[in-house]
DNA sequence: GTCTTCTGTAACCTTGTAAGTTACGCTGAA
DNA sequence: TTCAGCGTAACTTACAAGGTTACAGAAGAC
């Protein structure tokens, strides 16, 4: 488990896209494929990197899809290991 | 991309936990936390694995959840990737 | 000042998925 | 035959993603 908050991917992609292409939210959304909300939400950290937004997203920059979507889940995961103590699971097997 | 079409997450779950184990569907889902319904949808690639039923399965059987989660990731993506060519995506950096 | 563009976001709808409970039929073992 | 285990259907609640439309604010061009 990460010590630190992971940034939610959107940041990624605009620090790492959007801005270095001078691309706006609108032109990227088009090129993407996909309304300018569900990127704008996306950028925001309103909305999660889909399977299928990371082929997108692999598509219009040149990266691989896995990575993308690998960002997502560390975000995913990190949020949901805070919750570990609450939950009440028996250990099956002790490793 | 990989070239075979990976097994859902919930064989491995059979294969690797419960059967070495000699647990029930039952059993296990008890022991998880969770009904014996979602599990067996697991299971049987009906349902595919959360974050918190990868902080789940760590408790429960010792290992990493994002080992768990990661399986899930590389099936969802696979199945995603076969639809990239259907995808209206504009190269927006060519990498 | 005015107009336009970009942006975030609210409101609303549709679709899909996860999870729960309850209940049913099938199977295999005691 | 009785019963445990299993898959699964039917139903519910909850939530996320995506779309369209519309609004308000910021910023630049004129």
């Amino acid at each position: 488990m990460r010590m630190h908050n992971p940034p939610h991917p959107g940041e990624i992609i605009k620090a790492l896209c959007l801005e270095p292409l001078g691309l706006t939210v609108t032109q990227a959304a088009e090129g993407l494929g996909v309304s300018r909300k569900t990127l704008s939400a996306i950028l925001n950290g309103r909305a999660g990197i889909t399977p299928e937004m990371a082929v997108r997203l692999s598509i219009a920059f040149g990266t691989s899809s896995e990575s993308w979507l690998n960002q997502q889940t560390q975000y995913d995961l990190w949020h949901a290991e805070r919750r570990r103590k609450q939950l009440r699971v028996a250990k099956l097997a002790s490793a």
